[in-house]
DNA sequence: CGGCAATCCGTGAACGCTCACGGGAGCGTT
DNA sequence: AACGCTCCCGTGAGCGTTCACGGATTGCCG
């Protein structure tokens, strides 16, 4: 096990001091060319490279943000990444990534870990704020979509109600009365989406809309609808949990002999760029996943470096509905 | 501007050593109960937190490895990311992505502050051996779908033939004999995949097929079967650089009218999840994304820990055939 | 030839932490 | 009472760099 060859190895083989050796390869002044050139074939020789410790700890720049997701394969979750990867580039930040899968056990493994590595966390947790609390230990963290407000973390806060008010509003314009909904399974309570849709019906005097359970996959979103539309044969359209489900309605109901948007018109939610793909293009309440992960860096950004926290209205982002082919 | 609170000023305020300080938060035994208590109090009331560089410096473990990709927002390179952060995951390591945006200047940028930030190198690159030579300067490096073998660096090489070669004796034995292909735009020299694709179409005495050219993105896929197909409307089956293009493809059959796979066969390239959304589902050459972004950090870890390359026939990824529902 | 820049290089110190060691206090044993 | 053991705790050293100095050498000018 060889040990680690140092700025003094080089030193010692190029003739110099390790300051000069400094020099040479920190492009600083004060060095003759030639000197120089003999440093820097000594530490090629050597395969030397620089401790990123040692010299992270003298000069005290260089700030590194740890961005946590449940799933990077969730295209969702891609894109916000993809937006803070792009903030976190414009502004020399370097971004580690962690992916939970989907799994508390992990999240946890990963909170006891990050804190040693990075100068703030962002992303999605699951965990309730005590333990996140406990385990971030003073870490300035930024969650994203905790719909509560607390005052020992940022967040950023999402408001979907506007936009499925909208798709709710430009379904019955449209002449649609009998619509469903397909929201997720899994967790225990319903999903606030489901809230903002049966307000929205509500508002059209439509009240208790149908809603079946999808699994968070296209195909658990291709089932829920066959076993919708069994038991709500008359649905003319359907609202879903988040864009995947949707694709997977689409899928289905293409299989049924349904048109899209003719017999049945789809709107889905979050808005991915994926829905362009899929025939019909997906017609879905957008929510801006690249300025999502760029506020999320933006303000992880401002906690470590002291300064004033966001606006609390600019901590906001709130989805549009998004037209295109489904609905 | 605050200076840092360090391990000194928590063991001030709690009245002990240093090495106290360090014993309470590490979990070292050696440390009364009450002192210890004492020490951590005093820790959050100042909002200590270690220095990960002075940490790292002394215990010299902890390795982490920058993954650079074109662009993560491309579901092919979201699943090979996917597939190392499983990876590192389980080894205990950490990763720092970077999103190049398929820029040959921000591929450069990148590799300039990479370096000081990371023990190992994995990815997609564009540049050539020189450059990269000269930016790593020593750093471990993993290539990815290089095809070229490098003494410099270390990389795992991808081969499509056989999957290629697979997906075209598939077609044929379905009785197809006008295939096309739609490679890739963009680029200067034609892809590997049209060479393969046309040595496949040559075992079966199908010379020069027809191929056209799309650019990355569904909507070019779509763009470029439609004039493909009218340059070639007796076509019965096509081949795509990859899914992406595949499934604009799928599109715009539909929009002409053509059932797939019944008047149009269709096979992508990749076999991405993405693949199963679509109707139909989308036949492709399959790569094991996962298993690509695996071994590169595996091969990485063991560049940085000195010990041998993994044997050259391990670092090949294979293609097979994924017969889904277009083909 | 003296003096004074300019140019180049080396020496302590510091960054914040952990490791190895040593030592004092308290208790029990012979 | 002397010894030894256990339990705590503190001190020096060192991790590998860069920063702020200061010193040596050279060249140029008056």
């Amino acid at each position: 096990m060889s040990k680690r060859v140092t700025i003094n190895d080089v030193a010692r083989v190029a003739g110099v001091s390790r300051q000069t050796v400094s020099r040479a390869l920190n492009d600083k002044g004060e060095i003759d060319a030639g000197t120089k050139q003999r440093v820097l074939d000594a530490a090629r020789e050597l395969g030397y490279r620089p401790s990123r410790f040692a010299r992270g700890l003298v000069r005290q720049d260089s700030t590194t943000i740890g961005l946590v997701i449940p799933d990077l394969l969730n295209p969702f979750f891609t894109e916000v990444a993809a937006g803070a990867l792009e903030a976190a580039r414009a502004r020399g930040w370097h971004v580690i990534v962690y992916d939970t899968a989907d799994s508390i056990t992990e999240e946890r493994g990963t909170l006891e870990v990050v804190v040693a590595q990075v100068d703030a966390v962002v992303g999605y947790f699951s965990l309730d704020e005590a333990e996140l609390d406990r385990h971030l230990g003073g870490m300035p963290a930024v969650l994203i979509g905790r719909d509560h407000r607390s005052p020992r973390f940022s967040s950023i806060r999402i408001d979907g109600e506007k936009g499925v008010h909208e798709a709710v509003d430009h379904l019955v314009a449209a002449g649609h009365r009998r619509i469903g909904m397909l929201d997720h399974a899994g967790r225990a309570e319903p999903s606030l989406r489901r809230d903002w849709f049966t307000d929205a019906m509500d508002e059209h005097g439509l009240h208790a809309p149908v809603v079946g359970n999808a699994v968070q996959s296209a195909d658990g979103g291709a089932e829920a609808l066959n076993e919708l539309l069994e038991q709500h044969p008359d649905l003319t359209a359907v609202f879903t949990y988040n864009d995947i489900i949707a694709m997977g309605a689409l899928k289905a109901a293409r299989r049924l002999g349904k048109a899209v948007p003719g017999d049945l018109a789809v709107i889905g939610f979050d808005g991915l760029q994926l829905g362009t793909v899929v025939d019909p293009a997906l017609t879905s309440v957008a929510l801006d996943t690249r300025r999502i992960g760029a506020l999320a860096i933006a303000q992880a950004g401002r906690l470590v470096a002291g300064e004033p926290s966001l606006p609390d209205e600019e901590l906001l982002v709130s989805a549009v509905l998004l037209v295109r082919e489904s609905a």
